[in-house]
DNA sequence: CGATCGAATGATAACAATTATCATTTAAAG
DNA sequence: CTTTAAATGATAATTGTTATCATTCGATCG
């Protein structure tokens, strides 16, 4: 929190209630890949609530400053997910087509086709986003009962 | 061209001239990922043009006859892609930092990526999506000189 | 062929997601 | 406290896409 605060005054931004809440709401929602939507009806369940406009400007802003990344699973929805100190590298996604849970998942496993892309193609890789489609664990196992 | 004729009468569907044309657009276009708008703008400088709805209406048919699909490049904008009859599976994208570029990618080489999945996970995969972003091959020269 | 009929089209309204505008409020520094 | 630039909220504007509906057209059948 005062880790916020000090990224902010870095680059001369003012830490308002209303970017440390939308900070707090996806910070608790880590897992779950909100829409700007859903995290604007989130905080109004808050006293006072935050205009949408400023749920937007503020989540341009985190990504800014890399506290979050937007994430795009391919049904027309721009999504928003947290940075984890925890994690090494940018995370990868588990689509499951029958309940469309989405699963994170860590991944350091393409570096080998990363330098085949650049054999073949003359291709330097910097960054990669990588999506499974599939069926995931709890549905796999209702199909079994 | 008959090919396309008979796939839209097996559904029933008719073979228009707005149909012929948008899809006569994606194949001229097959390695450009246009957008919906951008296939618009290219209609107009035809003799006629096409509705900015039959656009639309056209794009979500060919994608449900399986003749293309939408790409999403993590823009904010959807794309259109072609099939073509030479490719095994899918491709996926090589996006080019520097100066935008796309090109396009064959693969085969995440069946064992797949299979660790399914084992860490539990979640079994039926079809993925990469991206790799960095520089292309021509900005790597440029860079160069 | 020409009539028939359901499907397709185009113009435009409606809608959803996002951004811009601007008057008012507020965080931070002195 | 005051001051000042930045942030906010309400809302207008914009963009991308879908829905509506009167008109047109492709395919089938006689």
């Amino acid at each position: 929190m005062t880790d916020f605060k000090e990224k902010l005054n870095d680059q001369s931004y003012k830490l308002t209630g209303q970017r440390q809440a939308v900070l707090d709401i996806l910070t608790l929602h880590h897992e779950e890949h909100l829409s700007a939507d859903q995290i604007h009806k989130l905080l109004e369940e808050q006293k006072g609530g935050v205009g949408i406009a400023t749920v937007y400007r503020t989540l341009q802003l985190l990504e800014k400053l890399k506290l979050i990344s937007r994430i795009y699973l391919d049904d027309g929805c721009t999504r928003y997910q947290i940075h984890l100190e925890t994690e090494k590298h940018e995370h990868h996604h588990l689509i499951c087509n029958r309940c469309g849970h989405v699963e994170d998942f860590q991944d350091d496993l393409l570096d080998p086709l990363e330098q085949q892309v650049f054999e073949q193609y003359g291709f330097r890789v910097f960054d990669h986003r990588v999506k499974f489609y599939g069926i995931c664990r709890t549905c796999l196992n209702v199909q079994v009962n």
